[in-house]
DNA sequence: TTCCACCTAATGATCATTTGTTAGGTTAGG
DNA sequence: CCTAACCTAACAAATGATCATTAGGTGGAA
């Protein structure tokens, strides 16, 4: 995907992209400062700036990473089960695991809104966050389902409750596990026959 | 409510009020300047501090003033309703109206992360939150699920999914009322017999 | 192997702006 | 006349970004 050309053993690169992943998620996008980003990695406030041509554009790799992680995980988890609802659940639970344990990229996901951000870099943002969707388009549309039940809004009321655990998410009370298994259920009902 | 002293009629709060609403909603509290706010209300940087302390509290009086909003109208809606899931779904298109329509104060509440803020702001958002939500757990509570279903991860994932619209909405297509009412038969499988 | 030219990675001072905030002066409504 | 309401002007600090420079890793030729 990207032509990596020839790099360094001690190249920093990865560091600064975890610094700025667990600063975003932390702070936001706005309320994370370039020095805190390199401070975060051990690095000058300049260094930054041989690996990614500006601020934004390391959020757009950061973006990228997270995604690609999540679906990584998810992939994998879906690849276990066979029945539909037991795969959306699996896909969920994944989903979830990523979005909070690897809290430094899955966050950052889940809480930059694209529409706040640059024509370029949104674009970039959508078309990838689709990309990752299709998955669970394809989860749900091998879900057997009463008439009447729209596939579309199942996937964004999915989606957008899982997004929204991050708000309210405690932890020592219920894992992601269980959150999964109660959301799956909850949506489980609207089976057919 | 607040001891409003003698103020004059010429008063502009409320104008910069709807301003910070504005810019917070469209660019993120840090994403925002006390200059950006001072503009779109057409008065002057200084100006704002002699109705507000700081810009977080400028923050706080606007998360306070979109929930009100937001209260006022769902109470308004399900008063209309007297079938526990009729009055469920008159609350949740009120609510997504609330939070689209007035989107400058809507908009605030579903995407300024409580965590992201001083202490004292954080508890105040939550105290605030957790309120407003006691209406939807009395909505939910009325209603009659099959056993098994969790009513709070139900709340949870319905708030959820409707903050998330934010994200994905695009006007033009489904109105909200036609969101709510697609989102809500999602649930409404769960329902008891 | 040895050497050297090339390149990667990082430095750290510095830029012009922008930031939230304040102090003190001015004006007009009640 | 009082003071609410706003303005003016400035503050120190922080912001994203740039720059010339350098230490040191890398790979090919001798």
């Amino acid at each position: 995907m990207e032509a990596k050309g020839k790099r360094r053993k001690d190249n920093r690169r990865e560091q600064i992209l975890d610094a700025a992943a667990n600063c975003f998620s932390r702070a936001g996008y706005e309320g994370t400062s370039v020095r805190d980003i390199s401070t975060a990695a051990g690095i000058l406030p300049g260094s930054m700036y041989y690996h990614f041509a500006s601020k934004e554009e390391l959020l757009g790799a950061v973006h990228d990473e997270g995604l690609r992680r999540i679906k990584s995980k998810v992939t994998d988890a879906i690849a276990r089960e066979s029945d539909p609802w037991s795969r959306l659940e699996a896909a969920c639970t994944a989903h979830l695991e990523a979005l909070h344990a690897a809290k430094e990229y899955g966050s950052v996901i889940a809480t930059e809104f694209p529409h706040r951000h640059s024509k370029k870099l949104r674009e970039r943002m959508i078309a990838e966050r689709n990309g990752y969707e299709d998955i669970f388009r394809e989860l749900i549309d091998a879900l057997p389902l009463r008439p009447g039940v729209s596939r579309k809004y199942l996937r964004l009321a999915m989606i957008g409750a899982m997004a929204w655990s991050l708000v309210w998410y405690s932890p020592g009370k219920d894992g992601v596990d269980e959150i999964a298994k109660q959301i799956v259920n909850l949506f489980r009902a609207a089976k057919d026959g």
